[in-house]
DNA sequence: CCCTTGGACTGAAACGTTACAGGACCTTCC
DNA sequence: GGAAGGTCCTGTAACGTTTCAGTCCAAGGG
């Protein structure tokens, strides 16, 4: 029964005009607050345009001021686990709600030239910042975005000595509450399963682990780069290998599956989770910990990410030049579960 | 060192229509392939508009014609786990790219009545096709999106005898499958954990189950329905009782965090999942199966149900009436990982 | 030879805003 | 009394499209 009810156009400027009996112009300024219009007109403005219902048109503002009211969300290419994803995004689009911002999302496609995206947004204007979700020890997309003055904002902490605002998990903290965990278990011999080391999130892994290692008298070791770059299957042959070779009673991994690729390796091995070895992993839900509790789970809080790109993304759209100047530090989220 | 370079402006039609020596009309009735314009002209137009890299302004299109190019796809308050979500967004935003058409995600906050979402969209025309991502067994939005002739998808079939297209995860197969895997199991008393009944989908996994069972002569219950809506540890509850109670051998969770919390309540017994009892879940990656393989796991594959419904919103764009008059089928891609 | 027909193109208006250049009108001050 | 300066408001011109109503010209029919 959905009728039409014919002429049911939605209020403009010139609604709220006729309404009052003012120019469209004073009404626009009036609603912008702009200074040169009495404080009597913009109440009576506001009132009626409120009564009416009125809401600004978003194409014709766009179209007249050139800002799109739009931040752009860069996602990977296909992410193994994507509970970050989809918990960042989701704080990322509360935080925006009543902002007057909308979240657009994109993804890389398989097999495309990363830089298609950010090329598309910028040659057709149509964000006012871009957020990059996962960035890529040299991040082509970092320099192309920052070369053409278009405000960005990373998840992950970009190599290239930019300056712009970041935020990143401290990975650095997830690895000494990591040891501290195993070391208190009793274990002694790490391996520590990390990405290739030319990320920097696995150096601040490695930052982690030598500091607490020294403080605990663990020793360690780090698995080759590049097995754990390569599938959960390379990894648990990898892992399976140097269990093998003896000496290792903990292993720290850096994503849920690597995790549970060592859990495989183990028990490949005739050994126990829990008994013969202990594993310590990071992990965006308390998913690991509450299973059987044999993995120790450190919980990475994407929401927080979210929350934090959120604004710093509007932050750099509000202060065009400046404020890209300032690294924003990293909240520090991290608690064992 | 980003410098502005003085007079960088993008293409319009005027551009084009300047180095054509064609009016703007034209040019924009060529590149739109109208009927009343010559073969020769139009290829020379598309030429030229190439070689400028020319790009229509989503702005100016948006004001002229009404059509915004975008999809909201809206998101529940706060899923417990949030995979499938990723996935789907990511299939969703993949399948739209190349279209024209940009995804925009908006969540619920908490707390907030539901229908502010989408009286916003309708009201402000902000959006082309509405994605339902989870629908509630009555939901309002349903019935609000269609008497304001918004096109809309929901993922989840609507219990309101409304005509929409609609993907939904085959939750009877889901049922069979799992059923069938257990009796081969040897189990003879099955535990249904699933939500309150009033939801469609819960219904379907008793039809699964029901038909099932008959066929393999198993036994079953369904946990009590105010249980399930509630929390984690509402769930382990329950299902430590009915397992106190005795002549349980087999569980059937629907979720992720109610398999995590029946393990938790079989351990709780002092059993042991795999021998005493066995558990069958519904989830999106792997995850479960590949831990210990304790858990019989059936993959939901939200990837395809994002795929399908950005095919299926597009489709209700183009043909704003008929097209909602058909019911689509749901792919059966369940299957035993 | 004129009138119609149709094909190929054009001019101008409109979509809803914002920005710029004024224009009333009222004080204030010399 | 008139100039100067404020305050508050208005008209108009864009922004880049699409669309509607023509215009122009060649071909074809009578």
């Amino acid at each position: 029964m959905a009728r039409s009810t014919g002429r049911e156009t939605r209020p403009t400027l010139k609604t709220v005009a006729a309404e009052t009996g003012l120019a469209v112009a004073t009404v626009s300024r009036a609603l912008s607050d702009a200074p040169d219009i009495g404080a009597a007109t913009k109440a009576r403005v506001r009132e009626a345009a409120l009564r009416l219902g009125y809401r600004p048109d978003r194409a014709a503002v766009r179209l007249r001021t050139g800002r799109t009211q739009v931040i752009a969300l860069l996602l990977g290419a296909e992410p193994t686990i994507m509970t970050q994803t989809a918990q960042l995004i989701h704080a990322f689009a509360a935080t925006l709600r009543g902002t007057g911002y909308h979240l657009v999302v994109t993804p890389v496609l398989r097999g495309e030239d990363p830089l298609v995206q950010v090329r598309y947004l910028v040659e057709t204007g149509s964000a006012d910042a871009v957020i990059l979700n996962r960035i890529e020890p040299k991040d082509p997309r970092v320099a192309y975005l920052a070369r053409h003055g278009m405000p960005f904002v990373t998840h992950g902490r970009s190599d290239m000595g930019l300056s712009h605002p970041w935020y990143d998990f401290d990975n650095a903290a997830f690895a000494r509450l990591a040891v501290r965990a195993l070391a208190a278990r009793g274990r002694r011999d790490l391996l520590v399963v990390a990405p290739p080391l030319a990320q920097s999130y696995a150096r601040h892994i490695l930052d982690g682990v030598r500091a607490e290692a020294a403080a605990t008298g663990m020793g360690w070791a780090v698995l080759d780069d590049a097995t754990t770059d390569a599938g959960d299957a390379e990894v648990e042959a990898a892992v399976a290998r140097r269990l093998a070779a003896g000496g290792i009673d903990a292993v720290l991994c850096a994503s849920v599956s690597s995790a549970l690729a060592t859990v495989a390796a183990v028990e490949g091995c005739g050994r126990e989770v829990g008994r013969d070895v202990d594993i310590a992993a990071k992990e965006p839900f308390a998913l690991l910990g509450r299973f059987r509790r044999p993995i120790i789970a450190v919980r990475e809080d994407a929401g927080a990410a979210g929350e934090f790109l959120a604004r710093a993304a509007l932050d750099a759209i509000r202060r065009p030049g400046g404020a890209r100047m300032t690294f924003l530090e990293t909240p520090d989220r991290t608690s064992l579960d």
